[in-house]
DNA sequence: TAGATTGTTAATCGATTAACAATC
DNA sequence: TAGATTGTTAATCGATTAACAATC
């Protein structure tokens, strides 16, 4: 699962905190920004953000660095979230339901459309605007809403079985937050978010 | 914030990998393993195991491998969590409360100690076994409990001041779920979750 | 013993940075 | 024009892999 036009992957990694920067300049009313700011914000050299921008087209200036609007534009084309992706989310725990809640997704191309859990007691019940459908129904409501992004919130022991399930439904990308490797065809993107990792990197600089 | 003996930090960010593979091995009742299997199920090279392990010590046998246990407890004597981890979470709102009653933190070397909100209204109430105390407590309450990991589950735009209040109150690594880059002195470690950068990684391969 | 797998060296590969001509 | 900053090349730096002697 990498490389499509041959861009390295290490670099597409970043573009996304690219274009969060630069929205948040653009929050800020900025218009205008340099390698050289951009940089010092995101730790990362100014040679690093002209090479890896330089990928994908000429967007700067010479002199006067780049337009923040018009480089957020390229990136959101860049990274295919001019559009607004559609999402299901597995799982409506503790943390499935605070994700489902989460109101900061619109604005950055995405938008959670079905919530599913396994538990008939919570089937039917809300969540925001949302109703938790049965776990059963993935394969025929995954692609009746044509998603193709999904986020896994069960329990680290049902998450193969699920991620399964979506794959089959159409799914072609998992944000998967269970602390298990998801075992997946190689062109099924996967995501990993585990909090305890990221601790554990960080207790070994801790005495 | 990188190197401590010198080992690379991108070794060091495999080695909590390494040591979740082998304890679900472990859970498994699998007793002894080899690169070659742990490379399989991660998806990272034998020979970089091997090398990556070979920074901290001579961990395996030739011709039978590496011992499940002992290199499990290996692991957590380099990564430190040999020990319990008391953590601050500050932040009690959707996201706040999930992580607060999430179990998987314990046996993993890490628990959710103090819980701090801003929102009087909120304080007092109970999240299981913790109550949420006012937020301007934080300077009282950390230095006496004696952490130096916190969480960061506030909004967007309470994060910079809250990461300064807990860098103040003696905090040395910070877990930041929110989306903004903190600005902390640079003996402090800051890990980041965004789920958001991490889905624009993936929609840049979808078409 | 024969087979397997380690730890390590040397070779390869890829990513980052320094430097600068081009030019706004 | 003078100053600033881009995009890009070439040099450097670092990480990964291949290969193998050592040895369980």
């Amino acid at each position: 699962m990498e490389a499509k036009s041959g861009v390295p992957d290490i670099i597409v990694r970043r573009l996304p905190q690219y274009l969060r920067a630069l929205t948040q300049l653009q929050a800020q009313h900025v218009h205008s920004t340099s390698s050289q700011e951009l940089g010092e914000k995101l730790g990362i050299s100014p040679a690093q953000i002209r090479k890896d921008l330089s990928q994908f087209g000429e967007f700067g200036k010479q002199g006067t660095g780049y337009s923040v609007n018009y480089l957020v534009d390229k990136l959101q084309e860049i990274l295919n979230v001019k559009r607004v992706w559609d999402i299901a989310l597995v799982g409506a725990g503790n943390l499935g339901h605070a994700i489902a809640r989460y109101q900061g997704f619109t604005n950055r191309g995405f938008q959670i459309r079905l919530v599913f859990d396994q538990d008939p007691e919570k089937t039917g019940e809300r969540i925001g605007d949302l109703i938790i459908q049965d776990s059963r129904k993935i394969k025929e409501l995954i692609p009746a809403h044509n998603i193709h992004i999904a986020m896994i919130t069960v329990p680290a022991s049902a998450a193969q079985k699920v991620a399964e399930e979506l794959v089959a439904a159409g799914v072609r990308a998992i944000l998967n937050y269970s602390p298990n490797p998801l075992s997946v065809p190689d062109w099924v993107h996967v995501e990993h978010i585990d909090p305890i990792i990221q601790l554990q990197h960080m207790t070994y600089y801790l005495e």
